[in-house]
DNA sequence: GGCGACTCCGAACGAGTTTC
DNA sequence: GAAACTCGTTCGGAGTCGCC
């Protein structure tokens, strides 16, 4: 945002929401409820509204934006009432909270919607179906409006539990109890944590198959989390934020497991992942701090925590192997995410500069339980010849995987395409040794041959699982060797 | 190339929960 | 009651896309 423009990044008051509609109603031509506004319109909007707030406080694209987002929801809600009234239904005024909060997000996916009070839509009905024009509201039977203590008096009438709406199912029990809470919450379970993880995984390695394009984005997309997440049968209520949050909680729990398992191993040698959850949960206050009480961190498990540990690699690959940052600007405040999400143990805490961040993206997080030793790296030429050994210690780990990973890849597809040609040839065999009018016999061999196919298989999977848990073991061996190793 | 709409997603936020 | 954490929503910066 330009100086003129300090950015205010907190929501549009009511008042403010009202001297846009007032702006709007001066300065746009009908029909009012149209969503594009023309280039002269739109300045024309913003110019209006900045008269009547007092000041420039929010930029134009900001007002077009909010103009966008009340329109949709002023359409949404004529529509619904023209509905209701046909169905001889509650209007939406007569929805919990919950409902129309629910009917928003199922119907503004993509743009968002603003939440409309009453006295605003009444306004804004007012400024739309007034100087001519076909608008929404004159092609809807319901575009007379009752009054708002009518409304009211109805509202008031109608039984919570009538709540009975529609293309919204799903997390709406509370509304159907009668319970008005503006943001239904769903908590997640071990299920949900599970399904996330195993999701994410997929679409690092989605991305990681096919992102090797240069000019393919290198930024795994937190969309394609959500896509994965959904197939694999999570709630298709999540939201690309809600994931994006999960997101940053996990990579958030996986560095505290991270510095409890260590500091549990350099105290008395005990590992971190045999203890029960209610174990973790009392330790974590003497290893990290006496208020701290991560809970899913201390749900996590060994092959959920090794998990996280290979996807964050991977994802931290994507950005140093197929190419360079996608490019955004350094005014704002770095993101929480991956490599930095330490910082995120203090979420409220002010952003950091630039120059901060990159050191905290750059060393790893001091560890609580130790303080630091004496100044080994006081000096600024240690500080750099660690940094950069450390770096040149990152590459080559880094190197090590993706040449690893692309190596497994090859030998898959090799695999699967060898499987398929003998596959092919036997078949070939079989066609020719048994003619196909000698079907029984034809197909009792073929069943044979199915099965032995399948043992082939299943014996090659478990030989596959073992290798992965000794892949487990010895990740596990490394990091106690790691922790117990003395601090330089 | 310029412009506006669309889209993604990080940050801020508020409300709820848990623990002491 | 305080503090830390969880969770979903909203806002808006910035990248992308399509049109002229």
């Amino acid at each position: 945002m330009s100086a003129s423009h300090p950015k205010l990044s907190y929501a549009w008051n009511a008042q403010e929401l009202l001297q846009l509609v007032r702006a709007w109603g001066d300065v746009v031509s009908p029909p009012r409820d149209k969503k594009m506004l023309l280039p002269a319109e739109r300045i024309a909007l913003h110019a209006r509204f900045s008269a009547l707030a007092g000041a420039s406080r929010r930029s134009l694209s900001s007002v077009s934006r909010q103009h966008h987002r009340l329109v949709t929801a002023y359409r949404l809600i004529v529509e619904y009432n023209a509905r209701s009234e046909e169905d001889g239904g509650p209007n939406w005024f007569q929805l919990p909270a919950a409902q129309q909060h629910e009917l928003r997000r199922v119907h503004g996916k993509k743009e968002g919607m603003t939440a409309i009070s009453e006295e605003l839509f009444e306004d804004l009905a007012r400024i739309c179906q007034s100087g001519g024009g076909e608008t929404v509201a004159t092609r809807s039977p319901s575009s007379e409006k009752p009054s708002r203590k009518a409304v009211e008096k109805r509202r008031r009438k109608v039984p919570a539990a009538m709540a009975t709406v529609q293309e919204s199912s799903g997390p709406l029990e509370d509304a159907e109890k009668g319970e008005t809470t503006e943001s239904p919450r769903f908590k997640w379970g071990q299920r949900e944590w599970l399904l996330f993880v195993a999701a994410w995984g997929e679409a690092v390695d989605d991305f990681v198959d096919y992102g090797n394009d240069q000019r393919e984005k290198v930024k795994l997309p937190n969309w394609l989390i959500r896509q994965r997440f959904i197939a694999l049968g999570g709630s298709e209520e999540t939201t690309v934020g809600s994931i994006t949050a999960k997101k940053r909680c996990v990579i958030q729990s996986f560095h505290f497991v991270r510095e409890c398992a260590a500091a549990l191993e350099a105290r008395d040698g005990s590992d971190w992942f045999q203890l029960a959850y209610n174990e973790r949960f009392r330790l974590q206050r003497k290893l990290i701090g006496p208020k701290s009480s991560q809970r899913l961190g201390c749900e996590i498990d060994l092959q959920m925590f090794a998990n996280i540990a290979t996807i964050i690699d991977k994802e931290e690959m994507l950005l140093t192997v197929t190419g360079g940052k996608r490019k955004r600007s350094r005014k704002r405040a770095p993101s929480v995410s991956s490599e930095s999400s330490l910082a995120a143990s203090s979420p409220r805490s002010p952003s950091l500069e630039p120059e901060e961040l990159s050191d905290l993206e750059e060393t790893p997080p001091p560890p609580p339980a130790s303080p630091p030793p004496p100044s080994v790296s006081v000096h600024g030429e240690e500080d750099a010849s660690s940094q950069v050994d450390e770096k040149v210690i990152e590459s080559l780990l880094e190197a090590q995987n993706a040449r690893f990973e692309q190596l497994m890849h090859d030998l898959r597809e090799e695999r699967m395409e060898e499987r398929k040609q003998n596959q092919a040839m036997l078949l070939e065999i079989l066609h020719q040794r048994a003619p196909p009018e000698d079907s029984p016999q034809n197909a009792s061999y073929m069943e044979t041959l199915v099965g032995k196919q399948q043992e082939q298989l299943m014996d090659l999977f478990a030989q596959m699982q073992k290798e992965r848990q000794q892949e487990r073991e010895d990740y596990h061996v490394l990091l106690r060797q790691l922790s117990t190793r003395p601090r330089a």
